[in-house]
RNA sequence: CGGGGCGUAGCACAGCCUGGUAGUGCGCUCGCUUUGGGAGCGAGAGGUCGCAAGUUCGAAUCUUGCCGCCCCGACCA
């Protein structure tokens, strides 16, 4: 992509109503743009970044057996009347009112929905276990939205729902989306941390919160040090054993956010306990059949019997993963990118645009790049060399390729990492190789 | 939902107290000089001063009402 023809409207200075360094980074970057309270348009940029954490979340949904469907942003009241959650739900729930006076709303989650899918359609244990998911925007109508994309009203999130014949069924279901978590926020570059999460009126012991640790993050972790050293699990797929075995291996390190910590119950001895700010970017339960026993989801099981089904919920936040990577991942410059999730590969930089051979060079580069499947941003403007150096390192992109008169004379490429600021002088050919990864 | 703050050009802000033809920097357009870490000079474009009512000869400025946005706290992917 030529950034002469992307659409990429940076910010020298902060916006003055950003506060937090993700929002002021992604207003800076050009990523988005507010449209009212917690309402947003997400720009190339920020749509590319947003797009790949979807894409890594749907590839791990799909590879731990979920299948992906897609429901509506809109549903009948009367679904959540079953439920009872249309009362139970308050304001935090926007409602709408079609033509015909029947009233709707605009969904904040969608247990409702798809238990009445499930309903519909499976009667037979024989179909279990079934998890569908799907990724789709919500809204909740928050009463004080903040922090930009973090916190807004209406948001992108993963949400995935398990059906099970019982309860050991239902825990394996829900060690499975354990087990894909990790994988998952591994793959996004984040350093993610499962915290035993307070079931609410539900109650039971499975309910975890995934959380990203950042500086910045809203709310403080405590967890004993070594929790970080554990091995993200890498294999396609598990037993039920062997699931247990991970959640075991992760829960069995003390972890609690602030609500949870008790210092007087904490047995991590002193040295070892660790305390960090943190991000909760999922959160998965089990919640048996609160929604299942209302929608009637009934199966007949081997013996003839109805079985009432046991369920899960399974919630990755997806947008706000994008301000989540950026308060893990950056530097006084701007954002730092972990690759997987980065807009575009190399951010390429023609530091004489105009000048016949230069022009030369860097088409040539970028074309041989670009032929190589890498994704590149091309830099083909007027700017001088500051502004755009200062631009590739705002949007931070994890490699930046200068091409200058210079270079061209000696027929040489800088080629600087983002992440660690490391510049190194390479021939065009060992350039490409290392930017396309044959190094 | 309690408490606080702010609305003036695309962005950041000054002007308001003490009413009198709307300003600065950045950005944008054109020209020239520049070009390896957000250049210099010159010439331009761009504003119903959030909205409405009121006071006044005259309102960005004073009064009242409304709307919007942000921050802190209690709650949430």
């Amino acid at each position: 992509m030529r950034l002469s023809r992307f659409f990429l409207p940076t910010l020298k200075e902060d916006p003055k109503e950003a506060q937090i360094v993700s929002h002021r980074l992604m207003l800076r970057a050009g990523m988005i743009q507010q449209s009212s309270a917690g309402i947003y348009s997400w720009l190339p940029l920020g749509h590319r970044v947003l797009k790949n954490i979807e894409q890594i979340v749907r590839e791990e949904q799909n590879r731990a057996g979920a299948l992906e469907i897609l429901m509506p942003t809109i549903q009948p009241a009367d679904l959540w009347r079953k439920s009872g959650r249309y009362d139970d739900y308050g304001k935090e729930m926007l409602r709408i009112t079609d033509r015909h006076e029947r009233d709707m709303l605009y969904g904040p989650t969608n247990e409702e929905q798809v238990t009445d899918i499930f309903r519909s359609h499976v009667k037979s244990y024989k179909n279990l276990p079934l998890n569908l998911y799907h990724i789709q925007w919500k809204f909740r109508d928050e009463v004080r939205p903040r922090f930009g994309i973090m916190r807004g009203r209406e948001f992108l999130m993963k949400d995935a729902y398990s059906f099970d014949l019982d309860y050991e069924g239902a825990r394996t279901a829900y060690n499975n989306m354990f087990v894909a978590y990790l994988k998952t926020f591994a793959r996004l570059g984040l350093q993610a941390i499962p915290l035993r999460a307070d079931t609410g009126p539900i109650g039971g012991d499975l309910s975890h919160e995934f959380i990203v640790l950042a500086d910045t993050g809203e709310s403080e972790v405590f967890y004993h040090k070594d929790l970080l050293g554990l091995k993200t699990p890498e294999k396609d797929s598990y037993t039920a054993e062997e699931l247990q075995a991970v959640v075991d291996e992760w829960t069995s390190f003390y972890a609690a956010a602030d609500d949870m910590h008790d210092p007087a119950k904490c047995d991590v001895p002193e040295g070892d306990l660790v305390s960090r700010r943190g991000i909760e970017v999922g959160h998965i339960f089990h919640f048996g059949d609160k929604y299942s026993q209302p929608f009637d989801a009934v199966v007949t099981g081997p013996d003839g019997k109805d079985v009432t089904v046991s369920m899960g919920s399974y919630g990755i936040g997806v947008s706000r993963l994008v301000g989540g990577i950026i308060e893990a991942s950056h530097d006084e410059n701007g954002i730092v990118w972990p690759e997987n999730v980065a807009p575009f590969k190399v951010g390429l930089i023609n530091l004489k645009s105009g000048d016949g051979p230069c022009d030369a060079a860097c088409d040539d580069f970028y074309g041989k790049l670009s032929a190589a499947g890498i994704e590149v941003l091309y830099d083909d403007t007027a700017g001088r060399g500051g502004e755009k150096f200062a631009k590739m390192d705002l949007i931070g992109l994890p490699w930046q390729a200068v091409i200058g008169p210079r270079g061209v004379a000696s027929g040489m490429v800088e080629v600087k990492n983002r992440a660690t600021g490391d510049k190194q002088e390479l021939s065009v050919d060992a350039a490409l190789n290392l930017l396309t990864g044959k190094a």
